[in-house]
DNA sequence: TTACTTAATCGTAATATTGCGATATGTTTT
DNA sequence: AAAACATATCGCAATATTACGATTAAGTAA
C-alpha cells in the first residue's frame, strides 16, 4: 500500500493527474513562472529563487524534467533550463479541456 | 523535513500548487469528471466508478471537498456530491492564466 | 596539475499519501 | 426498538515526498 491503483484508471486520467503532481509544489510553480518570464535560466538562479537547498532545488528541477516541463542543456559550467513549449502547450490544451466540461453545467445538483 | 516550506512561497504559488495537488490522483479525475458528466452524484455510485474500498474513496472525496472543488448534501441515507461552479470556475481560470503565460515564448533559450 | 565552480546524486530523517479493514455515526425501514 | 443501509472516521502498514548535508562529477581557471 501506499501506492497509487494506477492500473484501475484510464490513460487520460492518469495523464492529468500526473501533471498535476509535477505542478503540486510551490517551489515547482515557482520555477515555471520565473522560467515563463525567462529572468534566468541558470539552474544557479533558480537555487535563489526557490529559496531552498541546491539539491532540492535539483530535485524539483528533476521531477520538472521528467514530467517533460523543462529540458535543461549544458552551458559549460552552468545548466540552462526551459520550458519545452510543446509538451506545455499540450498540457495547456488538456487542462483546459478538462476545465472546460464544467462551462455545461448551469447548475448544481444538490 | 518531509513538509514544504510554504512560506518561501507566495500566496498565489501556493494556490496552484494547492489545487493542483488536489488533482493529483487519478482517483480525484475520475470523480470529477463523473461529476461533471453527471452521470450520478450519490457517493455509493462514485465507490463503484473508482474500483477503490468505500474508505478510500470517501478519503479522496474529502480531499476534493477540502480544496473548495466539490460539495456534498446528505439527501436521506444517501450523500450527493457535485461540482461547485463557482470554485471550479475561479481555479479554471487561475490555471488558465498561469498556462497561457507560455504563449508568449516564442522560442527556446537553450 | 591543482584549485574552484556548478550541478547531480546519495544517504538519511521527517512527514505525507494511499489504501484497506474495522468501527462509528446517522438515517431509513421493519 | 431493532435491523439494514450508506457514509465517515480510526488505526495501521506500505510507500512516496520533501528537505538537507555530504559527496561526486565535470567543466573552467590559475
Amino acid at each position: 500500500m501506499g501506492t497509487s491503483k494506477l492500473e484501475l484508471f484510464t490513460k487520460e486520467q492518469n495523464e492529468i493527474a500526473a501533471i498535476a503532481k509535477a505542478l503540486s509544489h510551490p517551489a515547482r510553480i515557482a520555477i515555471i513562472q520565473s522560467l515563463l518570464k525567462k529572468n534566468s535560466c541558470v539552474c544557479g538562479d533558480l537555487v535563489e529563487e526557490t529559496g531552498l537547498a541546491q539539491s532540492t532545488t535539483s530535485q524539483h528541477l528533476k521531477e520538472l524534467k521528467n514530467a517533460g516541463i523543462i529540458q535543461g542543456s549544458v552551458d559549460g559550467v552552468n545548466v540552462c533550463y526551459c520550458i519545452d513549449v510543446k509538451t506545455w502547450t499540450k498540457y495547456s490544451n488538456l487542462f483546459a479541456k478538462f476545465f472546460e466540461a464544467a462551462t455545461h453545467v448551469k447548475s448544481q445538483c444538490c
